[in-house]
DNA sequence: GAACAATGGATAGTGTCACTCTCCATTAAT
DNA sequence: ATTAATGGAGAGTGACACTATCCATTGTTC
């Protein structure tokens, strides 16, 4: 197919097309004359795949340029932890200002300790680790009169243990269609995300509306 | 105190500050001559609560009026609604075009189903509703050969129970100090989603890891 | 009370981001 | 042969979140 029709069957403008193959998330078209290129179904799942990235997980043109690299270059397959490189560049570098060093640190054992108690088998490299640190570091911040230590974090690893359990079914083959399954990897990681986040929104109202009259009367 | 003090205390550059006042973010100082105003430590708490919503939440300052706006007008202690109020305005609203009314009714009917299964005391207005549909939606769309009917969108419901309870105690008194307690509900639901989706993403590299190695030698 | 710094308010400018538009020399389609 | 579309390059756009500059006052210090 072209150009148009690639645009027509993802919904993408050609403009905004090129500018994605100059940013390097989409590869060019086989070129079969100075000013014609060939593309297919490849270029359309890419494309549908950056769309989601950006539309739906919100993330910037920047970082899917990472996490595509990641994807293309990670030889799927070799080895689970090839499902977790990608969905680390979601993340952005952690730095630390040179006075908050000592905030980051208890941080980080906060984050060590729930690890260990939850015996989940992880290290610092892995995604997630230090946007775990930066939240609770502004939780401490901004909230400084809420006890957050790691006795107030285990609930929510539990939670999303639970949650990785039930997403990550016992019969997941990484190593059938390893493309397929980091393909799955980003795309649940991403798409699932605010969808978490909204249904703990409405958990929210209903925990509180279930709270008992009498709270509120004394008011 | 005055702008330098504030800006010194606060760590927020005097031009930034104007400008959220400009923006109606924050309440412009006692006056005391045409230019001289005091400001407190209202406007101190007032401001740490922007930076958070902004830094850590990644909130954009118009959401963030929005959050404000409905935090400063919606007499809080009234009903137990009013922490819901302002976590409300923390969405877009639900944009939908004509071609994707189909799509939207359906996932709209599936969240109904999961809520009215967990038995949530919760409607359409209440806040994630929208954003929960949305994300259903973008499941559809960009992972097509996922099954995400309500069943499978149960463990997400009762995970995130799991974890209201937790975060709501059943001690929490909204009514004690109302306006600590809406303050509390919306930093709360702002700076712990990044932590959730940390320690969501450290849950599935252990899930993952725990594959049986079976599953990667037959590559 | 004179010199100098700081203030509040208004306005304009900056850098980033994600596109989007305009050209143009070809090439395809009719 | 005419008309439309193509790919590639570069410039332009609009939103956003600040940031910088002015300036007529006012505070502060000597």
């Amino acid at each position: 197919m072209r150009m148009a029709e690639l645009s027509r069957l993802s919904g993408v403008p050609t403009a905004t097309i090129k500018y994605y193959v100059r940013e390097g998330l989409l590869p060019a078209g086989e070129t079969t004359a100075p000013n014609q290129a060939r593309y297919d179904q490849q270029h359309l799942d890419r494309l549908s795949l950056i769309r989601a990235l950006r539309e739906a997980a919100g993330l910037s043109i920047a970082t899917i340029g990472r996490v595509l690299d990641a994807m293309d270059h990670d030889r799927p397959g070799a080895h689970p932890d090839y499902l977790t490189i990608a969905v680390a560049e979601m993340s952005e570098p952690l730095v630390v200002r040179d006075d908050e060093v000592d905030d980051y640190e208890r941080a980080r054992s906060d984050v060590r300790e729930v690890i260990d108690e939850l015996d989940w088998n992880v290290d610092q490299n892995s995604p997630g680790y230090d946007d775990a640190v930066r939240s609770i570091v502004a939780i401490h911040r901004y909230l400084p009169d809420l006890v957050a230590g790691p006795d107030e974090l285990l609930p929510y690893g539990r939670a999303v243990r639970q949650l990785a359990d039930s997403e990550i079914s016992d019969d997941f083959d990484p190593a059938g269609d390893p493309v397929a399954a980091l393909r799955f990897s980003v795309l649940g990681t991403a798409l699932f995300e605010p969808l978490i986040l909204a249904l703990r929104k409405l958990a929210h109202v209903d925990r509180i509306r279930s709270t008992p009259a009498a709270t509120w009367a004394k008011r």
